[in-house]
Order: C-alpha cells, then sequence, then structure tokens
DNA sequence: CGCCGGCTGCGGCAATACGTCGCACCCCCG
DNA sequence: CGGGGGTGCGACGTATTGCCGCAGCCGGCG
C-alpha cells in the first residue's frame, strides 16, 4: 500500500502445500514483496537462475529433492539473498545444514508472515508492527497434531506413534478440542 | 586420527561440568588430541587468546557468559577454528545462532568422543539425511519455549506471561528437560 | 467362511504433571 | 530505605497422562 509498485523486493516462496503458498504469498505481497512461487525444488531452479530473488522462503520438506540442495543453489547464485528455511519437521540436525548451506534464519511451523519477514532482519517498507502474542503452547500443539494427522490421512494410531504420544492421549487431545485461543 | 603424533592438534574444551570434562578430555586425549580444558567463558577466552586452538568443544549453558559469546572470541581469533557446541539444552534457535556465529557443528548431550570428532570432520554438506520423523509433541513444546525465552532476554516470568501459562510449571520444564527425542 | 491384524472409541485406575499459593532472597530504582 | 519485579523452590489439591483391557468394525487371506 505505501510501497512503490516498481521497487518490489523479490521474493521466491518454495513450497509443495498449494494452499499453504497462496495464503502464504498474499500475505507476503500485501507486506510489498513481488512474490513468485514454485511448488518443488526442480520448479524452483530454473526460475532462480532465470532471476535470482532477492529473499526467498524455502520448504525443507517436498516431494523431490529437498530444500536443501536449493538454498545452496540460491546462494552460490547470489550470497547476498536471504534466505528462510520454513518446515514442519524442524530438527536440530536440518537446522544446522541449512545455516551452514547459506540459509539467514530457520523457522518451524506453523510461522506467521510476520515472523517470516522478521527473519528477513527488517521489513523493505513499512514500520514494522512489531510484535504479536507469541502462539501459546496449546496452540502450537494443536497445529502441529493437526498436520502431523492430516500426513498420516487420519489415522490416530499412527499418528499417535508419529508423535510419540499414547493413542488415548491423543484421542482424548482431538475430542476435546477445536481451541481457537 | 591422521596426524602425525609429535604435532597433535589443540583442543580447548570448555565446560562448567567438571566431571564430564574430564571424562570427555581423557577420551579425546586417547584419540590425539592436545587437549586444554576451562570451566567457564571467563576462563576459556585468556587461554584462547593465549594461543588459539585449532579445534573446540564447547558447552553452552554455563554458569556466567553463555558459550555463544566463546564462539565469536574463537572465530574471530582464528576462522580455521572447529568449533563443535555441545549442550545439554539443544534447541533449533541456539544451534543457527551457534552456526551463525562460526561453529562447525552443534551436538545434543550425550554425545561420546567419537561423535564429537566425527563432527569435526563434518563438511558443509549438501548429502541430506531427509528427515522424515515429525518432531514429537515434546520437542515442538521445547522449541517453542526456547525461542519465546530467548525473545524475552531470559525472562522466565514474562515468557510464562507470554506464553499464558503458569511461572511455576515453565521453571519445571526448563528445569527438567533436557529431551533428546 | 472363519481368522487375524489393525484401527477406533471408551471406561477405569494409578502415576504424573500442573495450577496455585506462599516464602525467601536478589537487585534495581526512586 | 521501601517497593516492585525477578528467581528458586516446597507443598498440596486437582487435572491430565500413561496404560491397561474390552468390544466393535473393517479388509485381506488361506
Amino acid at each position: 500500500m505505501n510501497q512503490p509498485a516498481n521497487e518490489q523486493p523479490s521474493l521466491l516462496l518454495v513450497d509443495d502445500d498449494t494452499t499453504f503458498c497462496s495464503v502464504l504469498s498474499r500475505a507476503l505481497q500485501k507486506r510489498g514483496f513481488a512474490v513468485s512461487v514454485a511448488y518443488s525444488v526442480e520448479d524452483a531452479t530454473p526460475l532462480a537462475q532465470d532471476s535470482p530473488p532477492e529473499y526467498a522462503v524455502i520448504d525443507l520438506k517436498m516431494g523431490g529433492a529437498s530444500g536443501l540442495v536449493l538454498i545452496r543453489t540460491l546462494h552460490e547464485l547470489d550470497p547476498a539473498t536471504r534466505i528462510v528455511v520454513l518446515t514442519g519437521y524442524a530438527s536440530i540436525a536440518t537446522a544446522v545444514e541449512a545455516i551452514k548451506l547459506g540459509a539467514t534464519q530457520y523457522l518451524a511451523k506453523p510461522a506467521n508472515a510476520d515472523e517470516i519477514v522478521a527473519a528477513f532482519g527488517h521489513l523493505p517498507s513499512d514500520a514494522l508492527p512489531l510484535n504479536v502474542q507469541p502462539p501459546s503452547v496449546e496452540r502450537l500443539e494443536w497445529e502441529h497434531i493437526q498436520r502431523v494427522l492430516n500426513e498420516n490421512q487420519g489415522n490416530i494410531s499412527a499418528t499417535a506413534r508419529a508423535l510419540n504420544m499414547h493413542r488415548r492421549t491423543l484421542q482424548r487431545k482431538l475430542g476435546k478440542r477445536p481451541v481457537s485461543d
């Protein structure tokens, strides 16, 4: 809204979750970025080579190649690119790798657009509306459970195993809350 | 390992847990390192300035200054120093910080000497352990807490408020978990 | 067809974690 | 010096888990 349309910084968003992409992409556009989207490393690579973006948001776990190799590519194309890694499968090992490969930040989903922009280090345009309530642990847990449940096609037993929690407990949690914080 | 015996590489070990130090120190010596030990950042700094070590193993959470500042110091003294960070309170946030400050690897305790030595040799590779296991809810919670705690400069009361949880509960969680998943 | 293995919902019970309050101690600031 | 805020920790009643077992339902397979 207060950004000269011709001066928007370019941003490459790569995630295989299309709905997540469209939501985030819109949010980032509203914050003054010229967003291009790719749904896989393979799609993103030519885009990046064509015109290296100034910013990038990359999901790690995607069908096809891992986002890690894309980090390297982007970083080699332009070391000044600010790369935020975003993943639902956060782990210390991949975080370490990502940073060593040149990522600027490593965030665990769910992360909202403000957090991502903040991770870039600064807002390109308007003064940042610092800052919101961090989500409560309950909320976070709920989001996470939903994501994993989804990945397991709604299979509660499998989800419980993956989450290393008891099936009974999962059931109770699921039954109890449509919590909205 | 493939080092001339008369020219053992120097290694600085910093951890405030003295028994842990002595055990690890012995193990590292057996593997061919000339180990010097410090029990705090304050003690380690002059040692490092005196003769910058080729390798370093640093605990993050120590009484006194955080190991993070020591990473910076060591890295500035000699960017070639290979620094492994070792902590019982591992979190993604601190891992990211550590790597950005120049650490070579970041390991969660418990880690044995072999893992540590292996970490020295670890190159920034894109040979990735694509990880297919969602973090447990506990892990997630831990990460989240660490992040918010960090945002509040370690202020436990403020963090508890932000997380909408009781200070007492937060204390207990912080005290109890070296969760390693 | 019966049988087996896996998923689901649920009751119950003991173990554990949590919320809450209180107290002591620190440090900083007016 | 008093007050406000932070920290650590014990205690105790209550809520939440972990973990059993049971019954029902589905889908594959000999």
